[in-house]
DNA sequence: ATAATATATCAAGATATATTGATATATTAT
DNA sequence: ATAATATATCAATATATCTTGATATATTAT
């Protein structure tokens, strides 16, 4: 019960919600990527993104400077169907370059 | 966005994922079978009752001084794959007779 | 009509969660 | 080693949610 209510507490929040789907369309973002496009300061977009982890829904890839977050792979069905549904909302995709240097 | 949200913030509760997963198993029960098996006051139960409902997984209908409680059909497949999820859950299922006069 | 039972809603306080700015750590380039 | 960049964590405040007791409404039995 525990682990179901931390997947479904990080999916619970407007801001979480928009930055999981963000990866889930790009594939792979780094942290810098989510706080140029969605303009957050860094301490939210890192704390959103630690709970989404915790959640079961990324793993994280350090390479260099950077932590690159994608969508956990195998993912479970449940969580899958969760990605779905959310796919559907018609949410924010931000596009084009962003600020950071990698 | 707000209706995935309401659906999801109405199963990121402990209380909510019992009685949800009680009346999933029973089939259909009134708010007294619920009041008595948790030992819940009404006020709770009635106030969790609507949110369940509210998040789009019961239905009810009133039958003389009873409002009975049921799983919403048809059920649409994320709300399915979610009830699938909390069966897996090992949660409590209270048994036997409950209190109320019906 | 009155009493008893079932359910819903409101308001207040208690608890949990989100946001922010500041600070800490870690890696890379020079 | 130093500077720059990326990320994580902490503490304080703001906001949202849960619980409870009191009250309101609705139905049934007498």
């Amino acid at each position: 019960m525990d682990i179901f209510l931390k997947t479904i507490g990080s999916i619970n929040d407007e801001t979480r919600l928009k930055i999981l789907n963000f990866i889930n369309q790009k594939g792979e973002v780094c942290v810098c990527d989510i706080e140029s496009a969605f303009k957050m300061i860094q301490s939210r977009v890192s704390r959103h993104l630690k709970i989404l982890k915790e959640g079961g829904f990324l793993k994280v890839e350090r390479r260099g400077r950077w932590a690159f977050y994608s969508i956990r792979t195998p993912l479970d069905t449940f969580r899958q169907s969760i990605l779905e549904e959310i796919a559907c909302l018609g949410l924010e995709v931000p596009t084009g370059e962003f600020e950071c240097k990698k």
